[in-house]
RNA sequence: UGGCCCUUGGUGUAAUGGUAACACUACAGGUUUUGAUCCUGUCAUUGGAGGUUCGAGUCCUCCAGGGCCAGCCA
């Protein structure tokens, strides 16, 4: 059955964006089209913010019946690379949005540009300037005071097309001569007094253009006319753009463009106890603070995904932080809250033993193992079993017993005290075994054969602890994550300190002592589970060098005994 | 004594002049072979002051606080 007459109660709540576009279609305007795009410069790869961007700009033309165009904004070839557009099509691709044919680069349309600069030109619009880059910036003026007109401004529409076409043969050096729109100097808006439009830029190599130019467009000249070059209707942006929209607006109105697209702009996401800035992440990874583009630390989407968070997690997140204007700060517990609730309904449940402590079963044969069934999913009977084997030698975790009980409230193993072995029997450990340090290498406990799913007699055991077979275990490398800076805000600067100052040292701990149940075995790259009582793993494509897996901790269990731990004083 | 923009609970959003809603967090309980999940309950009169109106979070004025802008970056 179609859904075409899908109700509005299944889509994502509308934003003011979402309302203009109604009152758009309302009033006719755009032939009832809507056509938005996402236009990333390749010159990084993409993060969390930008998949705001990108939900917001596919997930209208989406649910508005239109289209969304991925065009690469590569006007300076200085910083862009072609590795870079195949990371960002990759991403945009795994978030679950495609663009069809629709995939387009600014530099398609140089030879266009080019013509609409001579239009430009030709109209007196704008004049070439020989001011070096020191003098333009003492004739802009400052943000409380006039700029000057340039001695270049009025030169002769001949003269000026004769040095346009000249720049672009190549015949000036770098920063010799610009091409610069003719506003007004002494406009409040000071992307309105005599924006630049053209650079001369010689030896680089474009990676989509090769050498053929070596004159390019600025983004302010680029930006509106290619959305209005790809029919765009509504060219949504982040707020710093606001002061450009005049200039936006301004060449668009100036020549014979196909359309005149609407720019609106909305705010970019905040999100605590990380960076989204390219320039901070780009030197995150080549300072080597992490280890990639893709360290599972970083708040990229490939980062993210190696992490283990899925995209639909991420298109989650973007729905619940919403659209507006205002400057916000999302807390990093609404991003692990939507990716819980992803995983918590999807992942596999397994048992993983991280801090491993030997216990063996005295009164259990030695020979004997028992395949115990162990649902894949607590709520979801659909999701199966799977076989875990017992046996007389188990690891359970170190944080899992303690001599004596800290409080009333701990309710794991303790000395002569009983707790409930996960899919399997009730056990009490009856003798510690330490070394000479006096540190505990080995629990000597007894089981209750009559306490495989049933409680016990008489008494009431209300522990539950993880395990694994000794025997059976796979050793494993696991990785814990946590924030990458110890400061909500690493950037906002008000102590005037640089954002590394706030790195966490403890963004990453490596177990490499950790037993997996033998069903994980089967695990490929990319496999999500719930190890119980821990938190999500995800099986990193990586191994270590002696041939273990490694598994990422994507995020951890909600865990309120730590709260309690943490309010009784510590541990 | 530059311009533009923003301001609803701890956080993010909703309410589009008709009597503050949702999510996260926190706290208090209940269920539970994951201290998970799940369930229940508690936590704001909307930055401030005036004004318009029968009625203002929504409209107007002023004030305060915050953000962005002086790249031949995007």
């Amino acid at each position: 059955m179609e859904n075409n007459n899908a109700p509005e109660d299944s889509r994502p709540a509308g934003n003011f964006i979402r309302q203009i576009i109604d009152q758009d279609l309302a009033a006719g305007k755009n032939d009832g089209k809507v056509v938005t795009r996402f236009p990333p410069e390749p010159n990084g790869y993409l993060h969390i913010g930008h998949a705001k961007s990108i939900c917001l700009n596919f997930g209208i033309a989406e649910d508005y019946n239109g289209r969304c165009h991925l065009r690469f904004d590569d006007t300076n070839p200085h910083k862009e690379d072609l590795s870079f557009v195949e990371a960002i099509k990759r991403d945009v691709q795994w978030l679950g949005f495609s663009w069809g044919e629709k995939e387009f680069y600014a530099s398609d349309y140089f030879e266009q540009l080019h013509d609409y600069a001579v239009e430009l030109i030709k109209k007196g619009k704008a004049y070439v300037c020989d001011l070096s880059p020191d003098e333009a910036r003492e004739y802009r003026g400052t943000l409380t005071e006039p700029g000057k007109d340039s001695p270049y401004r009025d030169r002769s529409v001949e003269e000026n097309l004769d040095l346009f076409a000249r720049m672009r043969a190549g015949e000036f050096e770098d920063g010799s001569r610009v091409l610069r729109a003719k506003i007004d100097m002494a406009s409040s808006n000071l992307n309105l007094r005599d924006p630049i439009i053209y650079r001369i830029r010689h030896g680089v190599v474009h990676h989509q253009t090769g050498d053929e130019w070596c004159i390019y467009p600025m983004y302010d000249f680029t930006h509106c006319l290619s959305d209005s070059i790809e029919g765009i209707t509504h060219s949504l942006c982040t707020l710093e753009f606001e002061d450009h929209r005049p200039l936006y607006d301004w060449i668009l109105d100036q020549l014979a463009t196909p359309c005149h697209p609407q720019q609106i702009e909305f705010s970019r996401l905040n999100l605590q106890y990380t960076v989204t800035s390219k320039r901070k992440l780009t030197e995150l990874v080549e300072e080597g603070l992490v280890e990639g583009w893709d360290d599972p630390r970083m708040p990229t989407i490939a980062g993210l995904r190696r992490r283990g968070v899925t995209p639909f997690a991420i298109r989650d997140f973007c729905d619940r932080i919403g659209v507006t204007k205002a400057d916000n700060s999302v807390e990093m517990g609404l991003l692990e809250s939507t990716i819980r609730d992803d995983l918590n309904a999807h992942a596999p449940r397994r048992m993983a033993v991280l801090r491993p402590l030997k216990l063996v079963i005295e009164n259990y044969p030695e020979d004997r193992c028992e395949q115990l069934n162990a649902a894949n999913h607590p709520q979801n009977e659909d999701m199966g079993t799977r076989k875990i084997h017992f046996t007389r030698e188990l690891y359970i975790d170190r944080d899992d017993f303690m001599e004596v009980a800290p409080n009333k409230k701990f309710k794991r193993l303790v000395s002569g005290g009983e707790v409930r072995l996960r899919n399997a029997y009730v056990i009490r450990c009856d003798e510690v075994i330490k070394d000479e340090q006096g540190e505990i290498i080995e629990l000597r406990c007894s089981y209750d054969a009559a306490t495989l799913g049933a409680n016990p007699e008489g008494r009431k055991v209300k522990g539950v602890i993880h395990w694994v077979s000794a025997a059976h275990a796979i050793a494993a490398e696991v990785r814990l994550y946590d924030r990458l800076f110890s400061h909500p805000a690493p950037d906002a600067g008000k102590e005037a300190k640089d954002y590394r100052e706030y790195f966490n040292p403890d963004s990453l701990r490596t177990l490499t002592q950790c037993y997996l149940e033998a069903a994980l075995g089967e695990a490929q790259a990319g496999d999500i589970f719930q190890f119980e009582r821990e938190g999500y793993f995800c099986l990193d494509p990586a191994q270590t060098a002696d041939g273990k897996p490694i598994f990422n901790r994507t995020v951890t269990l909600r865990d309120s005994w730590a709260k309690i731990e943490k309010q009784a004083g510590g541990k």
